[in-house]
RNA sequence: GGGGGUGUAGCUCAGCUGGUUAGAGCGUCUGCCUGUCACGCAGAAGGUCGCGGGUUCGAGUCCCGUCACUCCCGCCA
């Protein structure tokens, strides 16, 4: 028989069902037996009649977590026992066979209720169990549909999903990088991305022209609640764009989405605040539009922070980009950076998304000429033979014909913790990682052989 | 790199000023139970108090060291 989806048996009463899944609780009477089975879409409860006595003896053997398969009649319950607060509550399940497909041993936590009070180690070690659990399996259902959704926007728009390289190359500025060892190239290494930035831009100017990625970023710096070695990002970049553009697409598609969610926003179209204003007015570039029945009823309060300053101090006098040295200044700040005057004062075509205190998103107008991006170079203080070393390619890429073009990356965790109400990344992640860097169940980072070290020419020196 | 916090049963925790055999709830196990849905009732098992050292007649408790975990600052174009 084929199976039924647990949710599904509300409309098959008087039928003969078939479900599988994993036994939730067990209340056992003596000669009644009831369980709670679970899959994917809910619970229902089945029920062990006394007149079946060796299915009644086969029940009383059910532990948690057990996974079964159970053929039974689905019928509605007396009045008196529905539960108005269940999905299946109207309903229950009559076993008349079931067969037991694997035992479990007891779980090292409970799985019925919501483990976030749990020690978040012993729930990395067996994330298995935790996902089983309703809350993750909101989070990670939730996830699937946020991306689902802006895919769904972004297609209809004419983007095009492009994966690019995950073995790539180092860049000198930016987050520390989580390196590969070449073994062909001795001594040579492979990064991982940081972002996709400079393929997007290739990609643009490569005539995709719109391009989007559910995209991983990886880097090596200290962790945090809301921060990890890797997160993914819904990476957008667009050809000939101008600022507007992208805000108003990129604002068209959160709304569709998680309106589509059954999410409430708290203002449209989003504000949008200098960076200067936010600064002022919040002492941070990010900040809570919320008030307190904002946040009870789950309201999102997005808004957007524009003009930011393209450079900052550094510590030995120089300068350095605040957020991307491929961003486009404002065109009225195009000539100071040319002659490299009133650094300090020039505002870039750089712009975040920020909901309910966090930066969900971060973009920019991209320089598309040679002589913007040297001229970024030049103020950050490289000659122009370091210059060719670093982005050399990208002025090349530019001297065939390049659009004028910008993007924006949408950091995915961050915005389904403002859907689920989570406060740490991990929660929102299938397999996160420790905050020491531990991963869930396999617990990487580990020892590899001697062999592997050898063919890579590595040499471990110990302490 | 720096600062704070935590570590006692499978899980969540209590354990006062150092004092008998280290407790509770949940979970687990056994028995009973024909309508439960947080089932109930009766009973039981389960502990290197993170680890090492010290003070003391006596240490879960005080001191020193150490390890692990966690949050924050730095860092994160």
């Amino acid at each position: 028989m084929k199976r039924t989806w647990i949710i599904e048996t509300t409309e098959q009463v008087g039928e003969e069902v078939k479900v599988s899944g994993w036994v939730h609780v067990r209340r056992d009477m003596g000669k009644l037996i009831f369980i709670e089975l679970r899959d994917k879409t809910g619970l229902i409860q089945v029920v062990f009649l006394p007149n079946y006595a060796e299915l009644l003896a086969q029940a009383s053997s059910l532990r948690s977590e057990f996974v079964v398969s159970i053929t039974g009649r689905v019928n509605a319950r007396p009045e008196k026992q529905v539960k108005d607060d269940h999905p299946t509550g109207t309903v229950e399940l009559e076993a008349l066979s079931m067969e037991i497909l694997s035992e479990a041993a007891t779980p090292p936590f409970e799985l019925t209720e919501d483990t976030s009070k749990i020690d978040e180690n012993i729930r990395l070690k067996y994330r298995y169990l935790d996902i089983r659990t309703q809350r993750l399996q909101n989070n990670l259902e939730m996830r699937s549909k946020f991306v689902q959704s802006a895919r769904e926007y972004l297609f209809e728009n004419r983007f095009t999903e492009v994966e690019t390289p995950l073995l790539t190359k180092s860049t000198p500025e930016g987050s520390r990088d989580f390196l590969v060892p070449s073994r062909h190239a001795r001594g040579s290494f492979y990064a991982l991305p940081q972002s996709p930035q400079q393929y997007k831009q290739l990609l643009v100017g490569g005539g995709v022209e719109r391009y989007f990625q559910i995209a991983r970023a990886i880097r090596d710096e200290d962790l945090r609640a809301d921060r990890g070695y890797e997160h993914s990002q819904i990476d957008i970049e667009m050809a000939f764009v101008e600022q507007e553009d992208i805000l108003s697409t990129v604002e068209a598609m959160m709304i569709q989405t998680v309106e589509a969610m059954g999410f409430t926003i708290k203002e449209k179209p989003f504000p949008r605040i200098t960076y200067a204003e936010s600064m002022e007015k919040y002492g941070a570039d990010k900040f809570d539009l919320r008030t307190e029945e904002d946040k009870a009823a789950g309201v999102l309060a997005y808004a957007w922070v524009v003009d930011f300053p393209f450079f900052e101090k550094t510590e030995n006098g120089g300068w350095t980009f605040s957020h991307n040295p491929f961003s486009m200044p404002k065109p009225e700040h195009v000539e100071w950076l040319m002659e490299g005057k009133n650094i300090d004062q020039i505002i870039t075509q750089q712009y975040d998304l920020v909901c309910n205190g966090y930066e969900a998103g971060g973009g920019s107008i991209r320089a598309h000429k040679a002589e913007i991006l040297r001229a970024t170079y030049k103020i950050m203080g490289y000659s122009e033979a370091e210059t060719e070393e670093s982005v050399g390619h990208m002025l090349e890429a530019f001297s065939y014909g390049f659009p004028p073009h910008g993007g924006i990356a949408l950091g995915i965790e961050r915005n389904l913790m403002n859907l689920t109400g989570e406060t740490f990344l991990r929660e929102v992640q299938a397999f996160p990682m420790s905050s020491q860097g531990r991963t869930a169940v396999m617990d990487a980072p580990g020892q590899v052989s001697q062999q592997q070290l050898d063919e890579l020419g590595l040499i471990i020196q110990k302490d």
